[in-house]
RNA sequence: AGGGGAGUCGCCAAGUUGGUUAAGGCACUGGAUUUUGAUUCCAGCAUGCGAAGGUUCGAAUCCUUCUUCCCCUGCCA
């Protein structure tokens, strides 16, 4: 079965696309050689040619879960490596030991995998010379980081700076002001060579002490305002533990990780394009001193995702959590990956939500309607079908006994288990003189366009009988309680002229003798608001994004398992099993995504 | 003394070496099919490319000026 994602030969183009044809067609990257795994110039100069065309590198930092805008950058590189012939590593991206923690690593991890990137990783049948996990920690070349700094200390390109923060602040200038020098820089590379092992050997306080590139105060970029490179943190590591007590700032490590596993294409977003010139600036002298291979990565900047009704603050998404807004960071509402997977995405929904979405360099905001569009495009052709009846109301058939000859006798029912696939088998289930029905399919009085349940009206229970609306009881206080209709003859679907008579509405239903009860979440964007983000976000959440239903489904449900298949309830959208079962031990059927529903609201 | 980016249909987005009627998706609007008001199918949807000038036989693509929005002054990433 080919892939809808890939239905189209033709990918969209997109800016990243032109620049790594471009690459290809001169041959930029093709000498470069890959010592089978991250390396040094010495350790690549010695491996084989690179059976790579291109890698990319997918590099969080391990401080939170994944979201729906990191799914973006993870196909983005991992697609963009797939389809010119390259790699793509996952790499944790780990140099501040106060925020990283191995849960999240593990989170990650499991992010990427379910997306579908696991074996891509691990194994090319196609270039064996670099089937190999692609699982990389920068905080595994720590050791090449210290090396690479006292080179450029000892090439006069790095100093210590004794100046506290603020005073670093006041230093640097502003957008107006040039920067001006630290009383600190003009001290020799000898004496910071023996501050810089002071500071890694620990007879420096915490924060009294930086190392910082030699470049330029007065640079209008205020990031060539000699960036600081290594900080003193006396931090336990979850990688490193307490081996070191400097750790290099991601100005710095970033373009050295990136070095190391020569990665040819480095994406990052639009706010880093500023720091691209120290990147190259970095590299540049590094490559001169012979530390990393040529030619070095290049850093090309896309904008990040942002959908509309969806928050991907990391922040904000804590508060979420931590103010209990929400069930957890897997809450189905939340644009986590983990929460979109418990919610009922796939990740071909995802991956197609992401081609559409494009790679520019201008910022904006997609419809959430796109990304539900994804969803159903890709679920519609493989979801079996099931019937469920979320608001019920009862329904009698009062010739049921006349017809059938007893009131307690059922008829066996039958339904494809996906129209679309004939061969897919069929549903079971009963029909007998009370069936559970929408109360939302019966109106007193016709309304406008409407031809569902009104007394006189007739409409097909889909996959059983045609049936009469012949009235409606209700109780004191005006609630309907029970829809009466009477059976027509001889329209049982798949019998011979059961189309004889005529219907316009084909109502689904659940007969209440082998309806199971099951707990149904429907579910809202979080936010009201079309942009979030910007006001107070307790103003802007939906108040409503949760609705709880006690439904009946049929009987073909009641083995359904949390990871298992997608379902379309019948006339009411996608859903799947959540992972977690009511307090009662109910089975709970999360939506992801509404039927399409063009009636007049 | 500021620097770096971006503006093509309601929302995304192709188009970039100037060359016929400005792709495609989402959304929306008609119509056909339909035992899901779904799907599918057909049709419609920018005389216009942030604005104004200019160059040219010809401009979204080149030039000039203007304008709007985003990012940057962590020992975060």
């Amino acid at each position: 079965m080919t892939s809808l994602v890939d239905k189209d030969s033709t990918k969209p183009s997109n800016f990243l696309r032109h620049v790594i044809e471009n690459d290809l067609k001169h041959g930029v990257y093709a000498a470069r050689k890959w010592g089978g795994s991250p390396g040094d110039s010495l350790h690549h100069a010695q491996g084989m040619q690179d059976p790579a065309k291109v890698r990319t590198r997918f590099p969080p930092e391990p401080n939170g879960y994944l979201h729906i805008g990191h799914a973006k950058s993870i196909w983005l590189n991992f697609e963009l490596a797939k389809e010119y012939g390259g790699v793509c590593h996952l790499r944790f991206d780990d140099t501040n030991p106060e925020k990283e923690e191995q849960e999240y690593v593990d989170g990650i991890r499991d992010a990427v995998k379910w997306l579908g990137y696991e074996t891509y990783l691990a194994d090319r049948p196609d270039a064996p010379g670099i089937a190999q996990p692609h699982e990389y920690f920068a905080s595994d070349y720590f050791d090449f980081m210290y090396r690479a700094a006292e080179y450029l200390i000892t090439a006069g390109l790095a100093y210590v700076d004794e100046q506290t923060p603020d005073q670093m602040r006041a230093t640097r200038g502003d957008f107006n002001t040039p920067g001006i020098d630290s009383p600190f820089r003009a001290r020799s590379p000898a004496e910071n060579l023996a501050y810089f092992r002071q500071m890694r050997d620990g007879e420096i306080e915490d924060g009294a002490a930086t190392l910082r590139a030699k470049i330029d105060m007065a640079n209008p970029n205020i990031n060539m305002r000699d960036p600081a490179l290594y900080r003193i943190r006396r931090a336990t590591h979850h990688n490193t533990g307490d081996m070191w007590c400097i750790y290099p700032m991601y100005t710095y490590a970033h373009p050295i990780e990136d070095a190391l596993e020569q990665i040819t294409h480095s994406i990052a977003t639009l706010e880093f394009e500023d720091q691209r010139p120290f990147y190259d600036w970095l590299l540049y002298r590094l490559a001169e001193g012979g530390l990393i291979a040529s030619p070095h990565p290049r850093q090309y900047e896309f904008a990040r995702l942002n959908v509309t009704h969806v928050i991907t603050s990391k922040r904000k998404l804590r508060q979420l959590v931590e103010d209990g807004h929400v069930d957890g960071w897997d809450d189905p509402r939340m644009p986590t990956i983990a929460g979109l997977r418990r919610r009922g995405y796939t990740p071909e929904a995802l991956k197609l939500f992401c081609e559409r979405s494009g790679v520019t360099k201008s910022g904006g905001w997609i419809d959430y309607a796109s990304l539900e569009a994804a969803l159903r495009d890709t679920l519609d052709p493989i979801a079996t079908r099931a019937m469920a009846v979320l608001d019920p109301v009862k329904l009698v058939i009062t010739n049921w006994a006349e017809l059938m000859g007893s009131d307690a006798l059922l008829d066996d029912c039958t339904a494809p288990v996906n129209p679309r696939d004939p061969e897919g088998g069929l549903r079971r289930f009963k029909i007998g003189r009370e069936v559970w029905i929408e109360r939302t399919d019966y109106e007193d009085v016709q309304p406008k366009g409407f031809f569902r349940l009104f007394p006189g009206n007739k409409v097909r229970l889909k996959y059983g009988h045609t049936i009469v609306c012949t009235g409606a009881t209700r109780d004191a206080g005006g609630k309907l309680v029970e829809v009466l209709a009477t059976l027509v003859p001889d329209t049982k679907s798949g019998t011979p002229g059961a189309d004889a008579v005529k219907v316009k509405g084909n109502i689904t239903w659940v007969a209440v003798a082998d309806a199971v009860p099951v707990e149904v979440r429907l579910y809202e964007r979080l936010f009201a608001t079309p942009q979030p983000g910007s006001g107070e976000m307790l103003d802007e959440l939906n108040r409503e994004s949760l609705v709880t239903c006690a439904a009946f489904a049929e009987p073909s449900l009641a083995v359904a398992k949390f990871g298992g298949a997608a379902f379309q309830f019948e006339r009411h959208g996608y859903f799947v099993v959540d992972a977690k079962a009511a307090d009662d031990g109910t089975l709970v059927f999360n939506r992801a995504a509404g039927m399409r529903d063009s009636r007049e609201k």
